[in-house]
DNA sequence: GTTGAAAAATTCAAATT
DNA sequence: AATTTGAATTTTTCAAC
């Protein structure tokens, strides 16, 4: 089940479907080259395989009036894996922060998070974050904006080393 | 146009949008509670006036052969803005780049990236990132693992906010 | 925002290669 | 084994209300 290979069609439907995720089927089917029927097959079988695992509206935190972006570098006293676990689970209940990437090196966590203003996030840095327990240090530092956005993984790098194996 | 203002409809239909994008337009009226012609007149007018940017698949970059994430905290020698600029549209350019955000303190901007390997990572970083002109310093950290990986922003505190205002 | 109707898309079962 | 065809169901989308 985990080792099961796509083939060109396959990967044509994850590269539309990353870059438009409400097409139709009918228009996708087109695009990749087959009728709709066995298009809708694939995608549904690129789902339960985990290929896909959602489709999301990409909305405008500004506009929504989350007018702060923030990412928090956190390193933890004990990197014992209850501990890490532990932290992982409140990020996981925070809903401003919105992903927690364990990493290596000096730091252990970042953590891209959003808030309203400068304010709420503060309050949330300071009551929640930096309390919380085994937080050693937090080092905070504001998006002044954003220059590339894009979701997901590059199709194209795939392929070129498709090209080249072949 | 721009300070058009959301109704709790609106809201409800970013938050449904937001945690399964490919819903059908009527189940996505079923939810918020309107008929289905109302509901695509109100995400038409969502998309055209910024509050929905796109629709995307979400892709699992393991299966698909990317193994490895990073990021890489980048600073610059010259903050001036051509060469900020200048910096970004490069990022821009970069597949292995998916995103750029321009910080404040100490690093300048921190990178998003992924790759298929380690050897292709460190590849992009030798030859191309920390080769790029007016780059200063870049540190990078592997991600480990994702322990909480959402789309957007927090709608239940967008909620909270506007019940506390009423 | 609702209702009603036409056009389009989804989805399945069989036939095809 | 996978794709196409054809057909029934559902959804989209546009009117007019």
């Amino acid at each position: 089940m985990p080792g099961t290979k796509l083939d060109d069609i396959d990967r044509k439907i994850l590269a539309e479907l990353q870059g438009d995720g409400r097409m139709t089927n009918v228009e996708l089917a087109r695009r990749v080259g087959i009728s709709a029927p066995p298009c809708l097959r694939r995608v549904r079988a690129l789902e339960e395989q985990g290929f896909i695992l959602g489709y999301h509206a990409d909305v405008n935190p500004r506009e929504l009036g989350f007018e702060v972006q923030v990412f928090a570098m956190v390193g933890l006293q004990s990197q014992a894996e209850s501990d890490l676990s532990a932290f992982e689970a409140r990020c996981r209940d925070w809903p401003l922060v919105r992903e927690c990437h364990m990493l290596n090196g000096d730091i252990d966590f970042i953590l891209k998070c959003v808030a309203p203003d400068l304010r709420s996030f503060q309050t949330f840095l300071t009551e929640e974050l930096t309390a919380a327990p085994n937080v050693g240090s937090v080092k905070t530092s504001l998006v002044i904006r954003q220059a590339k956005d894009e979701p997901g993984v590059p199709f194209d790098i795939l392929e070129a080393r498709l090209r080249r194996e072949a």
